[in-house]
RNA sequence: GUGAGUGUAGCUCAGCUGGUAGAGCAAUGGGUUGUGGCUCCAUUGGUCGCGGGUUCAAUCCCCGUCACUCACCCCA
């Protein structure tokens, strides 16, 4: 063992083999899913100029004001490392100007690392994975129900056990100034009873507190108003649709009106799944409509919708095993010292017709090498000492049910290559 | 950023009120001079996170430090 061997950064972890085709597992059937919808996927960059997320993700965010990695690059431009994906999403919309001719619908969705400087636990990572979806130009409702619809299709192809899915609507510009001056009025009358840190918040954020655990605040917004009360006719029309639609689509919901986003950038719709076997953090995908941020963004007024899950939760919480197949060699090739130039040479030919080979480089007792080849859950043991050498012919063990043959050395492709897709 | 818990073999963990370490799994060899899954035997493998202190003696007690974990905040 080495004195100082150096470690991985803290929070972020190795994705090792064994894990890593679960993993690929996950993303082919999220791929999959999106399919069915019609989204296509974009690959975005994992870092863009710092102003993309201060100005999208919003300024007086977590994510924002203590959580970004930002450096500064030789030519003296800051930029950051990506915590979210919908602000990169949205500079490439615009960029590539992805609203013409007007009416456009775009349903992208990519697949990739996000990073946020926060304390490590159970289900949180500085360098975290994540699904994101996101659908741009449609003010419809069914489209809010269609993204949801998408989000828990995949979330069931998954086996996520225990997933709930919490709806919520947070109105727009018309119907959330009263609310909010309604809230903060509240808040103000009751602020003695509120904690340290929501004594410092509840002006300028007062969703806020609605989160906050203290008992104090539980207790004080029980008889918060809430959002609810307060549509506008216009915001109270669209969330009816999105319920009659989730209801159409027989996808289960749970209202929560205290629920509040962490994003600065969402209206109306918002929405968050959760699952069991998490620990704390048990929100496996939160998502929402963003109609304002395009425009916000220097782009076109176009609306949109989005969600994201995370990887690494997903995973977590998989109930029944999903079935795949991990890849196994077709042939594991068992020689000894004396066959060791010809086992080197048929490995080559083998593997040139397509065939998955495996070999040891340095041939163990054959019992060793058996032991390694049932390991591998390779179809075949093809066997080689001194008298196959002499005469010409392997012997071609079948590992799942023990028989074997001879096989003549001389056309070993053509035969292995007959009985591998028998 | 705050708080708590844990650091002993590659992995999962024992180790009583201090006497410098053990099991299971894995690995390697053998029982079958050339045949895997079961079984049996043997072997390899440890600066007991790191630094200091107390003590005749520290894996164990004390202090510090680092790392990991969980929780708060907040989020995927």
């Amino acid at each position: 063992m080495a004195n100082n061997p150096i470690k991985a950064v803290k929070g972020v972890k190795d994705i090792l083999p064994a894990d890593a085709t679960l993993w690929r597992e996950v993303e082919r059937r999220a791929r999959a899913q999106f399919a069915r919808f019609g989204f296509k996927e974009i690959v975005l960059p994992i870092f863009e100029k710092t102003e993309v997320f201060v100005k999208g993700v919003g300024e007086e965010t977590d994510i924002v004001q203590k959580e970004m990695y930002t450096f500064q690059d030789q030519g003296g431009e800051s930029l950051t490392l990506r915590p979210e994906g919908t602000a990169s999403c949205v500079r490439a919309f615009i960029e590539h100007s992805m609203y013409h001719p007007p009416g456009t619908i775009t349903k992208l969705y990519y697949f990739g690392p996000m990073f946020r400087r926060e304390r490590p636990q159970a289900g949180r990572f500085r360098q975290f994975y994540q699904i994101g979806a996101e659908l741009f130009g449609a003010l419809e409702p069914e489209a809010d129900a269609e993204a949801i619809h998408l989000l828990w299709l995949f979330i069931q192809s998954i086996n996520i056990k225990g997933p709930r899915l919490y709806l919520n609507s947070l109105g727009c510009d018309t119907c959330r100034p009263p609310f909010r001056a309604a809230l903060v009025n509240f808040l103000t009358a009751r602020k003695e009873r509120l904690c340290e840190t929501c004594q410092g918040r509840y002006q300028r954020n007062p969703l806020r507190v609605f989160d906050c655990k203290a008992q104090g605040c539980q207790q004080v917004m029980t008889e918060a108003p809430t959002i609810d009360k307060h549509y506008c006719p216009d915001c109270q029309a669209h969330f009816d649709r999105v319920k009659k639609g989730l209801e159409a689509l027989a996808i289960p919901y749970e209202l929560n009106s205290r629920m509040v986003r962490g994003l600065d950038y969402y209206n109306r719709t918002v929405f968050e799944v959760t699952a069991e076997g998490l620990g704390s953090q048990n929100s496996i995908a939160g998502g929402g409509r963003y109609d304002d941020l395009i425009k916000n963004s220097g782009g076109p007024a176009v609306p949109a919708i989005g969600f994201a899950l995370g990887v690494e939760r997903l995973l977590e919480s998989i109930g029944t095993p999903l079935e795949f197949s991990p890849g196994h060699p077709d042939v594991f090739i068992v020689y000894m010292e004396a066959a060791a130039d010809e086992a080197f040479r048929i490995a080559g030919r083998l593997r040139r017709t397509g065939i998955a080979v495996e070999k040891a480089f340095k041939p163990a007792s054959l019992k060793n090498q058996m032991g390694k080849a049932d390991k591998s859950g390779a179809r075949f043991a093809l066997i080689i000492g001194e008298e196959e050498l002499a005469t010409r012919t392997a012997i071609l063990k079948n590992l799942k049910n023990s028989t074997q043959q001879p096989i003549p050395l001389a056309n070993l492709e053509e035969s292995l290559t007959g009985l591998l897709t028998s």
